[in-house]
DNA sequence: GCCAACGTTGGC
DNA sequence: GCCAACGTTGGC
């Protein structure tokens, strides 16, 4: 069973517009730093999985399209670059402490389904993203939250 | 730009 | 292992 995911981007630094443009609309999610969203790229984050894009420190900040996940975890390259602006000294080739997975642009919504409008929203009461405090930039998304969200953007190809 | 809420680091 | 200091995230 296909499962659903939300992953956080600030759109200055990399956007749903940027993941569209790339070749093959496809693109590595590097730069992860964080072990809780690390161990969800690394263990859980599927092939064929769907993903949430959204756009933090934005105006608005809310989620702005879909994307699926194109590769597993692997090792973040970019964590053995010395010249990468998330380079880790510590992370060893052989023993890497840092994962990628590849996304793969699938469709960007109309408008920004905005976070104000996701709190005023019935059936995402439980949502990761509302919880306050939570700021992990990889989450867990229920099918419900898949439905409602996806409903509320006119997603063609949720 | 402010600041709350976390996460990480490092001294002890 | 504790915890203070510091860094980061991200809404507002």
């Amino acid at each position: 069973m296909a499962r659903y995911w939300l992953f956080k981007s600030e759109p200055s630094d990399y956007s749903i517009q940027d993941l569209r443009k790339e070749k093959r609309k496809t693109a590595c999610w590097d730069g992860v730093r964080n072990y809780q969203a690390r161990n969800l790229l690394r263990d859980e984050v599927k092939k064929g999985d769907r993903v949430f894009f959204y756009h933090s420190n934005s105006k608005p900040s809310g989620v702005v399209g879909i994307a699926e996940v194109a590769k597993e975890g692997y090792p973040d390259p970019t964590a053995f670059d010395p010249k990468a602006k998330h380079f880790d000294p510590k992370s060893d080739p052989d023993n890497p402490r840092w994962y990628a997975v590849d996304l793969r642009f699938v469709e960007e919504f109309d408008g920004t389904v905005a976070l104000a409008t996701l709190r005023e929203t019935k059936g995402l009461e439980d949502m990761l993203l509302l919880r306050r405090g939570q700021r992990l930039s990889i989450q867990k998304v229920s099918a419900k939250e898949w439905k409602v969200v996806t409903k509320m953007a006119g997603a063609k190809k949720g």
